[in-house]
RNA sequence: CGGGGUAUAGCUUAGUCCGGUUAAAGUGCACGUCUGGGGGGCGUGAGAUCGGAGGUUCAAAUCCUCUUGCCCCGACCA
């Protein structure tokens, strides 16, 4: 039987923990909050880094990097971005060691003249760096992306969804015009949006963040949010309109074309390792992970069947031609000829794994020219002949991605709904899912709804329905449905 | 940071209330063997000074004091 994992209807946080430990994706670390991330769970970063990697450079990004490090006094220059990060900082105050008869001390005489900030966002850094870099409009738009680790020191943790460390990407754009910085905020969300869908197989819902979700120091927060299957939803990723704040905070000034000086105008953006997360819970089942295709370290793994060493060896031989076929198609296969597991043992193991294709080949189905093939998503196996393989696996790829973006579709729209009475609200709230309702705009109300149900605004969709309503608490009038949901 | 729990072999746990020979089991690990189309069987072996410090006692995993780590529940968060 397989690895004890929890089952999602029993314990959903235990079934999440199982997936991510069994599926060795990462593991607590001996630091309070901080991960490992295992190289099978690495492997699935490194596919989403260079999928979006390409998106970005593709749209006239470039990478670059900046310091871990950000002096104190960076940080409280705007305002509301440090009220955001203070309390969760980490801080550099000393910059050397020293023995003493309790053994190794931090050396009292090393303190740091200014405290350093390990990076929580790196907004403050960069903009001060920006001031150096722009001096023009032929110097805008200046569109810069870094991958990178940031420090959060957050209290309660979760592997992958929230650690004191995590690995991201943040881009940062500047721009000569409000409306270039907020198309560009916008064209992000979109590209998250169908990198997240695409590749991910996670439908999102687009939309604005209320002001009292919004990122700290932003004008706007447009985000990705997703739903995962115990009805909570996750945000996926941010980008922000940030005006002319940091621009101000920092001076950074351009000469128009008629040679007037203006503040820059400037958005900022990001996924982190957090979509591992939200891969796992929107996909996986409790036989274990779930990989979509696209993202999936091993796409096909193939395993013999043998009794005796001749048979290994003519089977093995068999599966070797397959694997080589196979990677000339670009696919990313396994073969595991270990002879020190049993073919069950391997099932589950890939299985546990997510790996979305499992081909077996035995004796018999070398006698037949066929291979045992089986699914992850459906947990279905089927005998195929061997000469149309390729076709049959190709269609097959394109099918197990497919069926998980639809499944979750299908998930999302069963847990998707409207509500126009808050008693109603509430039970539905209660049951997990998106729910449209009214709001009448004010954070006071956010906040009365938040204490009284747990559930947050999501965001405010972007497709602009014009429904006319009134607010689901206060009966104030509104102009259109926003989403609540628990979230993470 | 507040409330609750927990710490025994690599891992999961029993034993603790009510102190008493050599601290127990499953799993994992090593070796052998039969095996092999769904985590297989049998046998052998290695592996824990019971989180740490102090105390009570003829005797402490067990009782007392202090201490540290971790987990869960709240407030906060990508």
């Amino acid at each position: 039987m397989s690895k004890k994992i929890t089952k999602r209807s029993e314990n959903f946080s235990k079934w999440y923990n199982d997936i991510i430990i069994h599926a060795d994706l990462a593991e607590n670390s001996a630091v309070r909050g901080c991960m490992v991330i295992k190289p099978y769970g690495f492997a699935i970063w490194e596919e989403m880094k260079s999928i979006l990697d390409r998106m970005f450079k593709d749209t006239g990004h470039v990478n670059a990097y900046f310091p871990l490090f950000i002096p104190k006094s960076f940080l409280s220059k705007e305002a509301d971005h440090v009220d955001g990060f203070a309390k969760e900082c980490a801080v550099v105050t000393h910059y050397r060691l020293k023995n003493s008869d309790k053994g190794i001390i931090v050396d009292p005489d090393a303190k740091l003249e200014e405290e350093l900030i390990v990076r929580p966002t790196s907004e403050t850094i960069i903009w001060d760096t920006y001031r150096k870099w722009i001096k023009s409009y032929r110097d805008l738009p200046l569109l810069v992306n870094q991958w990178a680790n940031v420090v959060r020191w957050e209290m309660r943790t979760r592997l992958f969804l929230r650690t004191a460390e995590f690995l991201w990407q943040e881009g940062h754009t500047a721009h000569s015009s409000q409306n270039e910085a907020l198309e560009e905020a916008k064209t992000i969300l979109f590209i998250y949006k169908k990198f997240i869908e695409d590749t991910l197989a996670m439908p999102v819902l687009c939309g604005l963040k209320s002001q009292r979700e919004k990122f700290a120091g932003a004008v706007d927060t447009f985000c990705v949010e997703a739903l995962m299957q115990d009805g909570k939803a996750l945000q996926a990723g941010t980008s922000h309109f940030l005006g002319q704040n940091f621009a101000k905070a920092f001076d950074v000034k351009f000469a128009n074309k008629d040679g007037n000086l203006e503040y820059v105008w400037a958005s900022s953006w990001g996924v982190s390792t957090r979509l591992i997360g939200g891969l796992v819970m929107s996909h996986s089942d409790d036989f274990g992970l779930v990989l979509p295709p696209k993202l999936a370290p091993f796409q096909i793994v193939l395993i013999p069947i043998y009794h005796n060493q001749q048979e290994y060896k003519n089977v093995t031989n068999e599966l070797k031609k397959l694997a080589n076929n196979l990677r000339l198609k670009n696919y990313r296969v396994k073969e595991d000829y270990r002879d020190t597991h049993k073919p069950g043992w391997k099932f589950s193991e890939y299985e546990v794994k997510g790996v979305p294709i499992r081909l077996v080949m035995g004796p018999r189905d070398i006698e037949n020219q066929t291979v045992e093939l089986f699914r992850r998503d459906t947990m279905k196996k089927n005998n195929v002949p061997l000469d149309n393989l390729n076709n049959t696996i190709d269609t097959l790829i394109v099918d197990i991605q497919e069926n998980l973006f639809n499944k979750a579709s299908k998930f999302n729209s069963e847990n998707t709904f409207n509500s126009d009475d808050f008693e109603d609200f509430k039970s539905k709230i209660l049951q997990g899912g998106f729910v449209f309702a009214h709001w009448d705009g004010s954070s006071e109300t956010e906040d009365e709804i938040k204490k009284l149900t747990k559930a947050t605004i999501r965001c405010i969709p972007l497709e602009d329905i014009h429904e006319p309503g009134s607010c689901i608490l206060t009966g104030k009038p509104s102009a259109q449905r926003v989403v609540f949901a628990k979230s993470y």
